[in-house]
DNA sequence: AGTACGTCCTGATCGC
DNA sequence: TGCGATCAGGACGTAC
């Protein structure tokens, strides 16, 4: 379940690690469906050669712009992750697919569930469409919400998780986030108020930011190899469990969307 | 346009 | 103890 947290942790990662300056010599795809454009013979024949100029991140897409002009794009799906090693060392469990660079590193990219997606294309809107603003910048205020959510009907937990309303929230960070909020899952998105809006504007950009310095840590007291774990997030995710906000409810699960849901009914009550 | 649901995947967990 | 059924959900496609 990488969300933005975990995506960010891991360019850091790729960052500090060295990714920027690599050149990529072979690429292995054990997964064909993984490669998502340009055809699979494509992108293993037109990979190497490029030299890797940054590591950005776009939402849960990571982006690695080539000395070619093409930019090399990966999403982790849900059960992704990615390690550089020495191409020597024994690799982990899972790994799909394989990147090898010149100076003798290798990237591998372990998913379980082979959700992740590869893309190797000339405008990074290509692989990832029209997303919202990244909830972590100055584009992300009350008015850009408030103007999204205007008019929807659908409930705000379902909306928090479309990558064209804000980019990077998961099903884990929204449940976090609207509980911070105090605002119920299932409440139609029209009928949140300026107050609450901006509130869970607040409480988005907190459980984001609470979770990143957790894994900056991490990194540091793992180098160079942190544990994929994920950061302990606010909200408590078993049902019956006793809520940590107010002390007095019990956390309800629900489906939302078909996603497994959680929240305090007192902290989180159904009507304003 | 907005909303809802099925699909892809397989390791982990559950129930009998 | 073993084995089949169920669950997990990011993003997209399809239907209404």
């Amino acid at each position: 379940m990488p969300e933005l947290p975990e995506v960010e942790n891991t360019r850091r990662y790729l960052v500090e690690i060295g990714l920027p300056g690599k050149t990529i010599a072979l690429a292995t795809i054990g997964w064909a469906n993984t490669v998502k454009h340009p055809s699979l013979e494509d992108f293993v024949l037109d990979l190497p050669g490029g030299t890797i100029q940054k590591v950005a991140r776009r939402g849960k897409y990571l982006l690695a712009p080539l000395d070619t002009g093409q930019t090399w794009v990966l999403h982790l799906g849900m059960t992704g992750g990615l390690r550089i090693h020495p191409r020597t060392q024994p690799p982990p469990a899972m790994v799909r697919h394989t990147v090898d660079f010149t100076d003798g590193t290798q990237l591998r990219f372990i998913d379980p569930r082979k959700f992740g997606h590869l893309w190797l294309v000339d405008d990074p809107a290509q692989a990832t469409g029209k997303m919202g603003p990244e909830p972590l910048s100055e584009d992300f205020n009350d008015a850009a919400l408030a103007l999204v959510l205007s008019n929807r009907t659908a409930p705000i937990k379902a909306l928090l998780l479309e990558q064209h309303i804000i980019a990077g929230l998961g099903n884990l960070y929204a449940d976090d986030a609207l509980y911070r909020a105090g605002i119920h899952p299932e409440r139609p998105a029209s009928g949140l108020s300026p107050e609450e809006i901006s509130r869970l504007r607040n409480s988005i950009v907190q459980a984001l930011e609470h979770s990143l310095s957790q894994y900056d840590q991490s990194r540091r007291d793992h180098w160079p190899d942190p544990p994929f774990g994920l950061s302990p997030w606010l909200i408590p995710r078993s049902p019956d469990a006793p809520c940590v906000r107010c002390g007095s409810g019990t956390m309800e699960q629900v489906k939302v969307r078909a996603r497994t849901t959680f929240y305090c009914p007192v902290c989180q009550p159904p009507t304003p």
